[in-house]
DNA sequence: TGCAATAGGACTAAATAGGTCGTAATTTTA
DNA sequence: TAAAATTACGACCTATTTAGTCCTATTGCA
């Protein structure tokens, strides 16, 4: 249904959060899900995983938490996006290969299309873009946006 | 998750295939269903929708089935999109407007920016050019398609 | 030792997707 | 007119995914 799981969104702005921290000082999932009302022990999954997938670097202990890991202007949103819900493909035959339905199955190679220009579109921003709150200015604005 | 629904899938396959008939014969659900190996009573749902929506013309009655309605090479692959699985949004807040999280949510701007692109991928692209096993020449291959 | 924090497994609940079944309505054909 | 073929449509069931809860380690600081 083309939207992101919640796992990812709460993600995004976990780095965010993270990516404003002074210096990046260590900061605790408490804080992060008390200031963006997300659930404490679903928020603490997801900054176990971003952990496990080297996106962030975790401090155990009392006084602990997270920081960032590295640059995010370095890492592209594709590969954030797949490592965090696999890989992406608007039907199964994109990413499982072998059509279910016919041997002429005649959607397939359009939606390749379709499913690859999406890919670019994922590829061609860092993370950094997406999560400092970064404006475009008028002209910086990737072609083509509708607006709505 | 960023994929389309089962239903969305049938529905192109469907109009594939009713858009290969012979001068827009009618075709009934079961050689579809028959021919794409998709269940009977699942497609015939979907292409009851496909008519109230306007897509295809439905006949009643024995010698029945349905004919593509209107000229697919004139309706784009958004609108079809969000009138089979509603509007597109990444995240809830770009859709339903009003963020749980935070005031200063940092995401928001960002995901709005690239769903607005997704959405410009899917503005420019006609039905026609989905269904109709289209081979793009090489110099007509959209711009930044990585092939993966 | 006690507290504050991450780590992580087991479980439950809710939402969505996908599919089945039964029956009515409509139209052609014999 | 009866039978067969076909769409129309609602009620229901099931599987999968998503989201969230709970409990118990483990780690490290004060």
């Amino acid at each position: 249904m083309l939207k992101l799981t919640k796992k990812t969104e709460y993600a995004l702005i976990a780095l965010s959060h993270l990516s404003h921290a002074e210096g990046n000082n260590t900061i605790n999932v408490r804080e992060i899900s008390d200031h963006n009302n997300i659930p404490f022990p679903v928020l603490s999954k997801v900054l176990q995983q971003l952990a496990q997938k080297d996106f962030v670097e975790p401090v155990k202990g009392a006084r602990g938490g997270y920081h960032i890991k590295g640059d995010l202007s370095k890492q592209n949103l594709l590969q954030f996006l797949e490592r965090m819900e696999g890989p992406i493909g608007l039907v199964d035959c994109i990413t499982v290969h072998g059509c279910t339905h016919s041997d002429t199955c005649v959607i397939r190679s359009p939606l390749q299309i379709i499913n690859d220009t999406i890919i670019s579109v994922f590829n061609e921003m860092s993370l950094a873009d997406v999560i400092k709150h970064h404006h475009f200015a008028p002209d910086q604005i990737p072609e083509g946006i509708s607006g709505g």
